[in-house]
DNA sequence: ATCGGTACCTGCACGC
DNA sequence: TGCGTGCAGGTACCGA
């Protein structure tokens, strides 16, 4: 679920909540989410005050008077905001309670591919990533693209850029009528400039309609994202294109599903 | 250095 | 009804 778009919700949704507030306690329950020496991680983590909340990619960042807390939503995570004072009954999937000065957080994950780490400087799976996507020129986009792989696998490499997944990634290749099979070398100055706009203009909407809710996605507050009615190929296998109204088709790219049109997307 | 395939974990839809 | 299979918003790791 969490890509980019719905990651920044989740930080907007959460951040002026969570500014200043001070970590009374935290009980992790995952040894997949929060790998290591959890009992060393809480005792890291009681006390500490709140300084600001962000995001880089699909991680947020939490940081602290001292040290920074990475939280990464993974296909299934979520952050929840409990206002009750009172530590409520954690759900079967609560792998992660914070118990604040005022209220108390929760990190929800069924799959528990989502991870919390705590670091002293900057955490080591953030400065991995590539570009933002809203951030970088058409210069540097161009030349980041001339790699032999295909373009769909090349979107999803957080590397190349930093936030991309699955949903927008097909979205944007649509929007741009690129094949997402297409070697990136070989894209031409105009097509490149095609996808580079469409990166941005499908993020910048995504964000703005609070993401996608395709299956149980909602912010801190529990609200859900709209951009899912604006989708025109993902998870529209076998529909109507809004394009030319030949059949969306779905093929596996990089092992993940890939949705596009064969008659408006070309290689 | 890059690329592609596999593994990690749980829930759900689907076909028999 | 029940069971096996495949698939799902992501990333780390391995071998080629």
């Amino acid at each position: 679920m969490p890509e980019l778009p719905e990651v920044e919700n989740v930080v907007r949704s959460v951040a002026a909540h969570l500014a200043g507030r001070r970590i009374i306690s935290t009980r992790f329950t995952s040894r997949f989410v929060t790998p290591g020496n959890r009992a060393k991680l809480t005792q890291r983590l009681a006390g500490r005050r709140i300084e600001s909340v962000r995001r880089r990619g699909k991680f947020i960042l939490i940081a602290l008077d001292q040290g920074t807390l990475t939280v990464h939503l993974g296909m299934t995570g979520k952050l929840l905001l409990e206002k009750a004072l009172t530590p409520g009954q954690a759900g079967e999937h609560t792998h992660g309670v914070f118990h604040l000065d005022d209220g108390m957080l929760l990190y929800h994950d069924p799959r528990q591919f989502g991870r919390i780490e705590f670091s002293e400087g900057a955490p080591p799976r953030v400065a991995r990533l590539g570009p933002e996507p809203l951030e970088i020129s058409f210069e540097e986009f161009r030349a980041r693209l001339r790699r032999k792989a295909r373009i769909k696998a090349l979107l999803l490499n957080q590397t190349f850029l930093a936030g991309l997944g699955n949903i927008y990634a097909d979205e944007s290749l649509f929007a741009a009528g690129i094949h997402p099979l297409t070697i990136a070398s070989k894209l031409t100055d105009t097509r490149a400039k095609k996808l580079y706009d469409a990166i941005q203009g499908i993020l910048t909407q995504a964000i703005q309609l609070g993401g996608s809710s395709i299956s149980d996605y909602v912010n801190a507050q529990g609200e859900r994202g709209w951009f899912q009615m604006e989708h025109r190929v993902y998870g529209r296998e076998g529909e109507p294109c809004a394009n030319c109204g030949r059949p969306i088709g779905k093929i596996l790219v990089a092992q993940r599903g890939t949705h596009y049109c064969a008659a408006c997307q070309k290689k």
